[in-house]
DNA sequence: CTGTTAGCGCATTCAA
DNA sequence: TTGAATGCGCTAACAG
């Protein structure tokens, strides 16, 4: 396609140098005079000299390229990660491979293992479940496969980033607590994921604190989705008495609420106050916008796969880091009706 | 890394033929008798043979490798297009690479051209408003890269995927007319898509159909974002008097318009009926949920990738393809309040 | 229809 | 601190 490719042998002869030299120039490899690094990478930038991926890969026994793999997502989480993972990738000239095990779980591993043949990929980043599908986490490990995890269970990961979710839904419950409610219902996320037991942690931890009884009828079970939401909703809304708060483990169900509440004819947040968890966009589209927790996904997905590059480079290296979240206080809570 | 990866050669051992001769096999080119082809593959897949991205890349002078750029996209929509680009792209062993534009629009073409530099990409998936991007499609042409285009104005793409959008905006606002609404105002999509003004073309097509004016106040300027919808609204339900029906150019917009309609205490749809176009998740997740037009998103990403690498495989070869639209009437739309 | 030979562009020995 | 040779796994010419 193009004839007059740059080559690492140009831009040797331009700069007097081997081949060898120059690309210890580029690999940051040790072992070089300052001023011949210098005229190297003048050269380089004289020439537009663009490595080629496919030649260094296979010279290399490296793939240059990271797996983004993810299973049965939220859209908007999925691609605020992407973007992150995306970010991290491009700064180090690596590659994103795309990886979605969306269907067919039994298949994933072979199909996984297909796709990559055996220099496939350097590395994996994961967001839950996958995080905590053993099996899949086994075969990484049988490969000798490096990977990061966002948000995994504690003991499933050693490298990627993590949050505390249960905190946050304390604080969360708390500021319920202080707008008078006393009824307060949580709706919790699908059982495969972590965050769905911190976040009902947080919200039993809460409960406690402000010595509101728990009742078991108070509890509805979701699956993260928005029809989740909505059937969890009409269980709870058909109580008497009814809650006059609802905390949906994501923003996505919490929606279904509204939807809900909406079609019984209840105002948010004069009958109910309703809130949700995540910040994706759909929080402060709908109406009223939702009371919610941020949590820096697309940092959180860069974070995750800068250790994961620390690690590629030097087995071992990469850490488990935290960050932090915010709350979003916006109109779908209010003083509880009967406060 | 893994001493035991099985080569090509080994292939041709255990099939008893030459390299090459596996070569054409995998590659599916001619020449080769049936029950040789039988034995390679039937040697491929007893060694799960799998072949080396890299390798074949760097001998082949292809990247194997498909570009999508996008830029400052609803998430919704991207991710549904980047779902089928990504089915195709795996149906014929290519690899994806993920080019968002999206701040830099200065920059894009130099930064593309690094990231070619580096990765390399036999062709691009381009999304609006990339479609109609002169200059950035001025540098395809300039460097011989095939691109397939969904949803460009006339004549900026020979290859890709359409659909007619003002016939169905003509259907929708028909639908409206028929439920007895006759002020029927439309927000706008944003000026850089084609979209927008096929939907206005559509939108005023089909008010002249019905014999209805269709007065310059009826019309509000938008750019497909909520924030914008939120805006438009509020300028006509400020009319007097009001329309009874608003269709937005895009979902995210008309999402924004059930926002300022619940501020003003209007009750969708009885005094007020809102439509919008796509069909995104939000669409039916919004209260009430939206009637909307549905255009195949994810069929519309493979559909103009399998014309890519069609086009890849023999220059020329791609062509431009018309999917269909259907109409989704839901709970947004009623009977007009003065009908 | 099939096989042989010679690179693709780079990183990696090992020697200097 | 540097350089020359060798090969990563595959495909492209050209033979046969």
């Amino acid at each position: 396609m193009d004839a007059t490719r740059v080559r690492i042998e140009d831009v040797a002869a331009a700069a007097g140098v081997s081949m060898k030299t120059v690309s210890r120039v580029l690999n940051h490899e040790p072992n070089v005079r300052e001023d011949t690094r210098k005229r190297v990478q003048e050269a380089v930038s004289r020439l537009q000299y663009r490595p080629h991926h496919s030649a260094r890969s296979l010279a290399g026994q490296r793939s240059y390229v990271v797996t983004f793999a993810y299973d049965n997502p939220s859209f908007n989480y999925l691609m605020e990660i992407q973007r992150g993972v995306l970010e991290a990738c491009r700064a180090q000239h690596y590659n994103l491979l795309l990886a979605p095990l969306t269907y067919r779980q039994r298949e994933s591993i072979d199909e996984i293992d297909g796709l990559l043949g055996h220099y496939g990929s350097d590395g994996f980043v994961l967001i839950p479940p996958l995080t905590d599908d053993l099996e899949f986490l086994a075969y990484l490990e049988r490969r000798g496969m490096p990977y990061a995890s966002i948000s995994p269970r504690a003991g499933n990961g050693h490298m990627g980033v993590t949050v505390d979710d249960r905190g946050a839904v304390r604080e969360l419950i708390a500021h319920l607590v202080s707008l008078g409610h006393r009824r307060i219902a949580h709706i919790s996320g699908h059982p495969d994921h972590g965050a769905s037991e911190w976040r009902l942690q947080g919200y039993r931890d809460a409960m406690k604190l402000a010595g509101l009884e728990c009742r078991r009828e108070w509890l509805s079970p979701g699956e993260f989705t928005f029809e989740s939401g909505v059937r969890a909703a009409r269980r709870l809304l058909a109580l008497d008495p009814r809650p006059t708060a609802i905390f949906a483990a994501n923003d996505d169900m919490a929606a279904g609420v509204l939807r809900v509440a909406s079609e019984l004819h209840l105002s948010v947040p004069r009958d109910l106050s309703v809130c949700g968890f995540d910040d994706v966009p759909i929080a402060h589209h709908v109406t009223p916008a939702l009371t919610t927790v941020r949590q820096p996904t697309r940092e959180m997905g860069r974070m995750a796969t800068l250790e994961l590059l620390k690690a590629i480079r030097e087995p071992g290296a990469g850490q488990m880091v935290a960050v932090d979240y915010t709350l979003q206080l916006r109109d779908s809570t209010g003083r509880a009706p009967d406060a």
